[in-house]
DNA sequence: GGTGTTTGTGACAGAACCAAGACAATCCGA
DNA sequence: TCGGATTGTCTTGGTTCTGTCACAAACACC
């Protein structure tokens, strides 16, 4: 459904919440501190964040206005105390709605669903932007050079991405060491063909759950690479 | 500040809410029951709907769906029962929040706020000019030439001026530096592109607020540069 | 299984890349 | 004309990347 992070800072409520959530079709990512919770925003894409008002260093309300200085994310607070006064501090420091725990995880779910049907929710992704493309867990990005696995962009190295872009152009298709070569190292490069082999292994590391049974960038022995999640 | 209609049967907390959201500045319209709510929804412009859920003869959630039926107008829904069902139930509706009484005025106004940040709000505060631009704490007139952060005008030299233009034109993208250097620099310019580095990182100096993790114009080593917050 | 070939893996040093600051030439308004 | 702002260039320093090598593992063929 969308993709949802959730900073809490006690773990059997975020385990709980992780669980129910995950459970209704949506992708979590639980972080305990609002510094995590921060720096996963700069990493990975998020429809809405669900932010525990009692933290431990950064508390809810600096994590709000931070948040809001980055966009327009939603924002749906969580906390224990019922205080109207903190229901009006939350709302003018930028969240969207306050739940006040214990909360059943289904009226969260349908905050959320509230909140996201307002905000034109999870149509960011695919909707706006084409030239997106998705192979399984894998998505390029080719306007904005972004490679996600599972959602958390991979960071790769300028030669890595550029391979990665013209296996990925024609998947299915084998390409031999030397067309890449000629593709991706451009200026007339003469050494050897193993570098080839050198900059597959990279990238594999970063993008295949178990290189030795790589799954996107497959061997074809005697002849070269091909991509396909086939 | 805005046009409120007031939905709720009880005498004595209509004219509470209504004295009280009136004082904060808003145009309060007060109903008595669901019928007279749509007929009035129809003869007046409003800007949200405060929905009580126990109305004599057409109950709030039928309320609550025929005004979805009109059009996309925002609905605080207000209710005595505190049970999760409701708050599920109603939130499914089409509500986009849901208040238990009773309820302070100030939290209620506050979540109006809320919800009219969400959705644009305020029908009669100024004319959204078009090519005004907000992207987090940064906003981009690029008919007045403005750029300002937190709301504060930032000086930005003329070609730092136009770069930022022309990163910001394309979101997410990113530009090499040879396309910028066409892009802004016009006349055929042949010299160093590392002119780009040195520009970009003037305007990140005016416009971020830590450089040395810059949110707005973000590097991609081998590549260029891109514009975009989250 | 043995053998030769091909490919995967990890390490490493030089190369490439970028941030940041300094500086001089140029532009522009007072 | 003068003084400040702007802009292109250069240098430096730190970080990351990348081509290469040596060796291990996988594979094909006999």
């Amino acid at each position: 459904m969308s993709q949802v992070l959730l900073i809490e800072d006690h773990q059997t409520v975020r385990d709980g919440l992780q669980l129910a959530l995950t459970r209704q079709g949506h992708t979590v990512h639980a972080v305990g501190t609002g510094e995590q919770g921060l720096e996963r925003l700069r990493t990975t894409q998020s429809d809405v964040v669900v932010l525990d008002l009692m933290l431990p260093g950064m508390d809810g309300f600096e994590v709000c206005r931070r948040i809001r200085q980055l966009g327009d994310l939603p924002i749906i607070m969580l906390t224990a105390r019922n205080d109207d006064m903190d229901v009006v501090a939350g709302l003018e420091a930028g969240a969207d709605d306050y739940v006040v725990k214990p909360v059943q995880a289904r009226v969260l779910e349908a905050r959320i669903r509230a909140v996201l049907r307002r905000t034109g929710g999870d149509s960011r992704r695919g909707g706006d932007r084409a030239g997106l493309e998705q192979y399984g867990a894998l998505t390029i990005d080719r306007a904005a050079l972004v490679v996600s696995k599972d959602g958390t962009p991979v960071s790769l190295a300028p030669t890595e991405l550029r391979l990665l872009l013209e296996l990925s152009h024609t998947p299915g298709q084998v390409l031999s060491r030397q067309q890449l070569l000629e593709a991706v190292w451009e200026h007339g490069y003469l050494g050897d063909s193993r570098l080839v082999d050198a900059c597959v292994q990279r990238v594999r590391a970063k993008i295949e759950a178990d290189s030795s049974a790589p799954v996107f960038i497959q061997t074809v022995r005697g002849f070269g690479y091909r991509f396909g999640p086939l």
